[in-house]
DNA sequence: TTCTAAAATTAGGATTGTTGAATTTTATTG
DNA sequence: CAATAAAATTCAACAATCCTAATTTTAGAA
């Protein structure tokens, strides 16, 4: 064993500058994102092979190989090797977790400081693993139990259910189908200025006027605005149908 | 060398579960607490010893010197073996961009959700490290600036200035002397209970009746409320003098 | 000055998260 | 069915924190 807690007396130092974090037996950092990575490959139907786990954490896959093991050793996942793994439900709930976190956070921040919808994932990336449940709990109310977040994410609650991820992404829709903004990718800032730029926020009500076949543009009408998106950014944009 | 940034291809997943921290080279929790131990016992005059420093961050003295010299070689600190280390200007500058951080955040917390000042010290302690520079600065810009935390401390410039600390401790007094209070030590909620429980806040004006030799007893009058406080609290909370 | 207790360092381990290189397994293609 | 490329694992190393148990140094007392 490694690590107790070793709690020290106390030494009575003035106002500022004392430690001793209650971060004894807490997840690493690694630890949940990765259960948050294979989370959201499964959300998004792929499977949740090493390469794209290490794609996503930005690692090299001998890493992820490394550190399924342990979390298979704490239960968190199971791992056929060579086949793939899987969260258990204790995985997913930590997962879940994470989420709620990071969705919270973001909304928080935009919420007080008036920040950008493209302005918060990164910080929330890392603030969801040094907020106690307490203070989430605390966002939660003030926020007035919100359900979604910023870029349209629904907000798993605090027993780890959440709401089926809404809507198809634009990409799929066709010609002439009507729909409304209900979800957008949220990692990439410049993604989110782009749409900005475009006129585009959740809520937008639009309708697809044209799917150019070959190029994959995709022709949209929002209003009397006429704009036109290319494959890779209509699949990150998810609409809810109004009209089939 | 050890885990590159390694920028991994993006693969357009859905909102909500991608990665790739930008926490290349960033200063690690420990350093950065190490760092602040050995300004704050440097603030309170107290010689930063590997002992000092090992009780205020909770773990053995052999931590402390084999961190000591991964600082030392990254040119945060100095270390003459046995006789002690100093913060450089690049440790102490990092020392109080992180007290910055450390205080903004318990203002903030306390101003948008209401917490007590109770309440704040520990998500603090682990916010600090993970919040960017440019978050901080929001926060700054929506407080309005501030001068002090709610425990009186006062707050770095971004720049690294502060003020010298104000006050002092209520056991330094003699009988007869009035002041106010300024600044109360912050990382025991529990104290920070008591204190509100005898009605103590910053900015409280109290004046010293009598000083028990032996028992250390401070007999106080807030007001028309008299109460009395044994050495170590009278020890942690500190007042501006009003009235020699 | 000599002794001794406290403080500090060194030595030797454990654990975690990494990497790159070598190897093994799987799946696909011919 | 064999060849082969991709995916996955294993292995050896390393860095950073931590620990416990020696050992060394310092400083204060006798
Ligand atoms: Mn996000
Ligand atoms: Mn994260
Ligand atoms: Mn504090
Ligand atoms: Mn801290």
């Amino acid at each position: 064993m490694n690590a107790g807690p070793n709690v020290p007396e106390r030494e009575a130092p003035m106002a500022g500058w004392e430690q001793n974090h209650e971060t004894a037996g807490m997840p690493q950092t690694s630890i949940e994102d990765l259960l948050k990575a294979v989370y959201g490959l499964e959300a998004a139907k792929k499977r949740p092979s090493t390469k794209a786990v290490a794609d996503v954490l930005g690692v090299q896959m001998a890493s992820v190989t490394g550190m399924v093991k342990n979390l298979a050793a704490e239960g968190l996942l199971e791992h056929v090797p060579y086949h793939g793994f899987e969260l258990t439900a204790k995985g997913r709930e930590l997962a879940l977790r994470m989420l709620r976190r990071h969705r919270l956070i973001e909304l928080f921040l935009i919420q007080t400081l008036g920040l950008g919808w493209d302005e918060v994932h990164a910080d929330a990336e890392v603030m969801e693993h040094a907020v106690s449940d307490q203070l989430v709990e605390r966002i939660y109310a003030y926020l007035g139990k919100p359900e979604f977040d910023p870029h349209g994410s629904p907000i798993p609650d605090s027993d780890g259910a959440v709401a089926a991820r809404s809507g198809v992404p634009i990409a799929h829709l066709a010609a002439g189908d009507e729909g409304i903004v209900s979800e957008v990718e949220d990692e990439d800032p410049e993604f989110l200025r782009y749409l900005s730029s475009l006129g585009i926020k959740i809520g937008s009500s639009l309708r697809v006027m044209a799917k150019d076949p070959y190029g994959g543009l995709v022709r949209l009408r929002m209003g009397r605005r006429r704009i036109s998106m290319g494959t890779e950014a209509a699949e990150r944009v998810r609409v809810a149908r109004s009209h089939v």
